[in-house]
DNA sequence: CGTTCTGTTGAATACCTTCAATTCGCGTGG
DNA sequence: CCACGCGAATTGAAGGTATTCAACAGAACG
């Protein structure tokens, strides 16, 4: 196995040396966990925090009856669960492997010990926590000042400029999409009827061309998605 | 001025020796903000961030039609507007004095620079930023999972919880109140009304009696507050 | 003592959810 | 290769919670 491979590679080490990516491929320990697990729930107390090498987490809320929110979607090379490994001593979310997943594993001693030798790793999960915020407070925002159309019109403008392409292609089912974004899968299904009818986006299964970018950002931006 | 002796008791600065603390008072820059005042806006590039001396801060976020979401209220000794001190450049939120305030203003790179000899500071930070994502994902789950009778029986148990009576008083007005929330004024008049007539709460003003503590308990976990 | 901001209450409305009924899509197995 | 079955997605009708708009009451402030 060649964990210190793939340590070389992750943006929360860069800047460290080989020496310490040594180091930490010896402390790290690896999961695998299968599409559907369970890999922590809120609640649960933690010493350590992980690092998702294939695969995608999604990190979420439930209601009392069931409901769903959606915090953040892990992809390869980030980081997550680490807020307890800071503050507090529990998960304030849960996690569930939305694909069959590898991951990695740091206790919580071992990276502060690390931090306290070589500031650089600090440095980078403070850049990592501070994003997360900024990421946070749009969803709130989202949440808070935006109906579902405004919302979802974001959604699709981040996609199509993540992946640089007007024809996106949704990684994830409606109804995690819906749980993302706040709402429920019916929800999401009439919003994106209205599109198509006001010609602002096309819809083929997974596949969505946006054809009206200007109005799908004045959309997103906080204008009326008016239809009768 | 003792700049000094102020910052020896933030908690952000514990553990720093004396030392790096006379160094640190000398960075810093003293800015006074009267009550209303806006300190920055969202999108303004940013290149330190605030430690708050006396006063009250609230950070949040406006949408196009002026309704506002408060993230934050800041209370003396918490430092704000961090987040672009460690990644992107531009705060995320705005942040406006809500009392005539005291602020210290640090460069980002001096921080830095102070990091990078002394992780302590660093390690403090991280403890903050964990603790602010924390409080976000509470924020999420108030929004997006619960109603506002809950998320008000929240507020009030954690006010109770925090002051150590279960005889509050707001500290901030029913606007805000109502923003900190995600809701209007009316709305948070028309459910203390209902919890007032339920029994579970009396109230006088700004002052709020917590009556029926267990109910209010289940509310907030996510029961229904039923009223005919 | 008036002006202004804050808070309260009522009626109408809007947006989203809930519930229920289909339909669609796709993998599995005959 | 087709048929079946099951979950995902769509669509309609009804209902609920919160917002909007408007009018008014109350408190704070000069």
């Amino acid at each position: 196995m060649d964990i210190k491979n793939s340590l070389k590679y992750i943006p929360l080490f860069k800047g460290l040396f080989d020496r310490q990516i040594e180091e930490l491929s010896k402390i790290a320990m690896r999961y695998s966990f299968l599409k559907g697990k369970i890999i922590f729930s809120e609640g649960d107390e933690a010493d350590g925090f992980y690092v998702l090498l294939s695969g995608r987490v999604k990190i979420f809320k439930v209601s009392r009856d069931g409901k769903e929110q959606i915090l953040h979607i892990i992809e390869a090379q980030e980081p997550f669960g680490e807020v307890p490994a800071f503050a507090g001593k529990r998960f304030p979310a849960n996690a569930e492997a939305i694909e069959d997943t590898i991951a990695l594993f740091f206790p919580r001693e071992s990276i502060i010990q690390l931090m306290k030798n070589d500031p650089s790793i600090a440095l980078n999960m403070l850049a990592l926590l501070s994003q997360r915020l900024r990421q946070f407070t749009d969803l709130v925002e989202g949440l808070s000042l935006k109906e579902v159309p405004q919302r979802l019109a974001a959604y699709m403008l981040l996609i199509s400029e993540r992946e640089k392409t007007d024809n996106i292609e949704l990684n994830i089912n409606k109804k995690q999409l819906a749980s993302l974004l706040g709402t429920i899968p019916e929800t999401i299904s009439r919003i994106l009827a209205k599109m198509v009818v006001k010609n602002l986006i096309d819809v083929n299964g997974k596949r969505i061309k946006l054809i009206d970018k200007r109005a799908l950002e004045e959309l997103a931006y906080g204008a009326k998605l008016d239809i009768q």
